[in-house]
DNA sequence: CGGAAGATCCACT
DNA sequence: GTGGATCTTCCGA
């Protein structure tokens, strides 16, 4: 298995680019001695400062999310909810605020510490261990720690693998973000069709 | 300083 | 399908 990363150059470029780009790619973390590989099948577009579904929101700027205005290939990591840590790649310039939310991905190696991570027994459905942004970041063990992280680094990365191509993307609105206006019903969720560890089953279209 | 909301998940009906 | 868990963060007073 091939797990070179993405050079840092292929994040500078708007999230609604990166984010179709990103699935298919392998997410690769290091814990110790363990190697884990999660294959990124679902992911979100956010757009910074226009877009009310953002945490940079109309240029939003607080201690929360301030490396969420990294320039691009950087991680940004949020707690929500009381409980949940999920994992962004920064996207885009410095100061402009767009990310790709990681919201799923299908376990190539190390699945059994990753069913450990997450407190499941031996035998689980598919989208148990990864199925949705809180479940992946989970089962990696990623927490604020990584915060502001390159995404080329050593602990934590995003390898080449092989892009989902177009015809393979299913694309509709995001999920959780009814709050946000028209940017609710933006359509910039992408996963891979008929991938059973996608959070939710594709939007019918789009 | 209080209150409200949140890019979610899980158990239960 | 619905509601509860759980707590950090932020904003307004």
């Amino acid at each position: 298995m091939d797990l070179d990363p993405l050079p840092l150059a292929f994040y500078r470029r708007p999230a609604e680019v990166v984010a179709p780009d990103l699935v298919g790619r392998l997410l690769v973390r290091r814990l110790g001695r363990k190697t884990l590989v999660l294959r990124l099948v679902e992911t979100e577009a956010y757009l910074g400062a226009p877009d009310r579904a953002s945490h940079a929101a109309g240029g939003r700027r607080t201690p929360r999310n301030e490396s969420l205005y990294l320039p691009g290939g950087h991680a940004y990591v949020y707690f929500v909810y009381g409980m949940h840590w999920c994992l962004n790649a920064v996207c885009g310039e410095a100061d402009e605020g767009g990310a790709v939310l990681l919201r799923a991905g299908e376990p190539l190696r190390g699945e059994a510490e990753m069913r450990a991570r997450r407190g499941l027994a031996d035998r689980v459905r598919p989208g148990d261990i990864a199925g949705g942004p809180a479940k992946l970041a989970q089962a990696l063990g990623v927490d604020r720690s990584l915060d502001g992280a390159l995404l080329d680094g050593r602990d934590l990365w995003i390898a080449t693998g092989e892009p989902v191509g177009r015809r393979r993307l299913a694309r509709g609105p995001r999920i959780g973000v009814a709050y946000a206006g028209e940017a609710a019903a933006w359509p910039l969720r992408f996963a891979e069709r008929d991938n059973l560890h996608v959070s939710r089953p594709p939007p019918p279209r789009a």
